[in-house]
RNA sequence: GCCGACGUAGCUCAGUGGUAGAGCAGCGGUUUCGUAAACCGCUGGCCGGGAGUUCGAAUCUCCCCGUCGGCUCCA
């Protein structure tokens, strides 16, 4: 948990004198200098923790009198910090008894300091402070030796965070900032940052017209007839691929009487995150954010024998979660989406083979577009349902399946971040700047199919509950096309692009020159290429290759009189993502554009 | 939901109290050209919505909606 981390940051046992100047020591002593220097502009500032994070830092702050930084505030800090800078402020240490320590930062009203230090274990005994100027901060260190150093930093935004990470508590201000050895390298860092922007996924959408996020439908995509090819390719991979591992799948309702949802659970532990539909003075209906509970209607229409175990049915069907308005983020974030979601119903007994199963098919999954992916184990929430033992055997189960597959370190485990219904497997991916989203998750429920009142007859004609395991591989396919765009920077492999290929005419006024490239459009349909002529009647051939790489179309054919006066069935094949071109005769070009699309290679 | 920023033509943006602009896209015309932009012309805006201040508001104030970056929450 952050509020951890940082609190290890800023006290604990004093550490020894430093080593060498890391990026690490270097970027935490730029948030004290930050600290300095927003204490001296804002007299009677509190400051929290300022700890260094990936690329930069940051300090909490919370200002006196209610006042609040704004952009324009990060201009003076900055400012201000580069006097500082000049100035070779030294970082001087001291070690202080613990009470004494208290009774400084008290005198100075520095209240989140001294609710550190109550914090401490009870053998600490002493305590570091590093002083920078009139400037004073609890800290094990290490620190630079003088605020010379500090020569290539940027403060960066500004956000507001609760306090300790809990919403409960006060608001406070967050202060990010980047720092870097040069100059240089905080240039290289700005130019990465811009980079990824180029990939950003919200962008590409719009440019490509993949999909569309409308005023009136916040978080809600439209699918454009680009962005529908290619969700649609994802679809039916998915449909082939779980019915060839004996996944059944069903298609339920959108909205359920609340009844339903009082019966999963839903309405007491998510129904903030739901729209309900009023139906009439007695009724509602919930619109589902999730499939679990349809699942157990359709277990439930009939008797089942062990036999029949592992139960496997897929669910594609459309969900709606209410996520409060400021998550929302593009595809990675969004109100309306489906998943290729499953709930296989197993017995105790088979839980194990079939997570082994299910990690086949996410390896699959995913080394199709040779994607980098990570597990996370997610164990008992506060809000849980059930039995405390039944959970953990639950937990106990997946942190073994989790140690054979992936090994002791190939996984991190976040402590209560588990389903309301059971703990959960979940896999993440990074965005272009480095965020992690969850896109897959593998759960283990023990409590729904009691709740719904599910059995099977065991070999002794005995009635046994099942469990569930629900999972979903891609997630939601929003998001893991959202991922899957900024991956591949829009040029997405063949079998997902929404145009395949394009044929340019050298000349569109000369009739045999259009005769021809209609011709080999249709061939390459007739061999399930999705192909066009470039529409764009005047414009010269130069501009529509230029105008289909820009739509990132993956191979563009080009035929002009020269080809069809030659009558050798031979045209030039650019290929826009690898560049260069090449003779093709058409026959070739299919063959070769066929087999690269059912690969499925990554480019 | 909270903190900060932002919202001007389909897109990217300029305009900060005095008659709404540019490039690209689109449309019309000329050009028919061999591997990333031919040329000329034209159209296009309740300046996110509402209220207020002012002789006068894209510009200042307030409220609402949405977007972006964080926080919290999460696929």
């Amino acid at each position: 948990m952050p509020e951890d981390v940082d609190d290890a940051a800023e006290a604990g046992p004093p550490l020894e004198a430093p080593v060498e100047l890391t990026l690490d020591i270097l970027r935490h002593s730029a948030a004290h200098l930050m600290a300095a220097a927003v204490c001296e502009l804002f007299p009677g500032t509190q400051y929290d923790v300022g700890p260094s994070i990936e690329d930069g830092f940051f300090y909490n702050f919370l200002l006196p009198e209610d006042r609040h930084l704004t952009d324009g505030d990060l201009v003076a800090i900055e400012a201000r910090m580069g006097q500082l800078v000049k100035r070779h402020v030294p970082y001087q240490r001291e070690v202080l008894p613990r009470d004494e320590a208290r009774r400084l930062f008290d005198g100075m009203g520095q209240e989140f300091k001294v609710a550190i230090i109550d914090r401490l274990a009870p053998d600490v005994s002493s305590v570091s402070v590093y002083r920078t100027g009139d400037f004073v901060d609890l800290c094990r260190g290490p620190h630079v030796p003088d605020s010379g150093v500090l020569r290539a930093v940027k403060l960066l935004r500004v956000a507001g965070v609760y306090w300790r990470g809990d919403e409960r508590n006060p608001q406070l201000q967050r202060v990010y900032g980047t720092a870097w050895f040069s100059p240089a390298d905080l240039d290289a860092y700005l130019e990465r940052i811009a980079e990824a922007e180029r990939r950003d996924h919200r962008r590409l959408g719009r440019e490509l017209e993949l999909f569309h996020l409308d005023d009136t439908a916040p978080g809600m995509p439209y699918w454009l007839p680009n962005g529908v090819i290619v969700l649609n390719e994802l679809l039916s991979f998915s449909r082939r691929e779980h019915r060839a591992r004996g996944y059944k799948e069903i298609i339920a309702p959108l909205i359920n009487d609340k009844r339903l949802w009082e019966t999963s659970g839903h309405w007491d532990h998510y129904r903030e995150n739901m729209f309900i539909v009023p139906v009439d003075e007695q009724t509602s209906y919930g619109v589902k954010p999730m499939n679990c509970p349809n699942a157990h209607v359709v277990y439930n229409l009939r008797r089942h024998s062990y036999r029949e175990l592992p139960l496997r049915y897929l669910q594609l069907d459309t969900l709606h979660r209410f996520e409060r308005s400021g998550t929302l983020h593009g595809l990675l974030r969004v109100r309306k989406f489906q998943q290729d979601d499953a709930h296989v119903f197993v017995t105790e007994e088979q839980i194990e083979a079939e997570y082994d199963r299910i990690l086949e098919i996410t390896d699959h999954f995913y080394r199709i577009f040779g994607l980098d992916y990570s597990f996370r184990l997610g164990t008992r929430p506060d809000d849980f349902i059930g039995d405390i033992e039944t959970w953990d055997r639950a937990e106990g189960a997946l942190l073994r399946i989790l140690e054979r597959r992936a090994g002791a370190g190939g996984f991190t485990v976040d402590p209560g971040e588990g389903a309301f219904y059971g703990p959960k497997v979940d896999i993440l991916m990074k965005d272009a700047i480095g965020r992690s989203w969850q896109t897959g998750t593998i759960q283990l429920d023990f409590q729904l199919p009691r709740r719904f009142g599910c059995e099977y007859i065991d070999a002794s004609g005995q009635a046994r509950t099942p469990v569930v395991i629900h999972r979903a591989i891609y997630g939601s396919f929003e998001r893991f096309l959202g991922v899957l765009i900024e991956h591949f920077a829009g040029q997405l492999p063949l079998w997902l692009a929404a145009v395949q290929v394009e044929v340019v005419p050298v000349q569109d006024d000369v009739e045999a020159v259009m005769d021809c490239a209609r011709s080999v459009v249709e061939r390459l349909e007739a061999a399930e290429l999705r192909a066009a002529v470039s529409d764009s009647p005047g414009n010269r051939m130069q501009a529509r290759i230029r105008d289909a790489e820009l739509r990132k179309v993956p191979y563009v054919v080009v035929v002009g009189k020269r080809d069809v006066e030659r009558g050798d069935d031979v045209v030039t094949l650019r290929d826009t993502r690898r560049g260069g071109t090449e003779q093709r005769s058409v026959p070739d070009l299919i063959a070769l554009l066929a087999d690269e699309v059912a690969s499925r290679r990554p480019s």
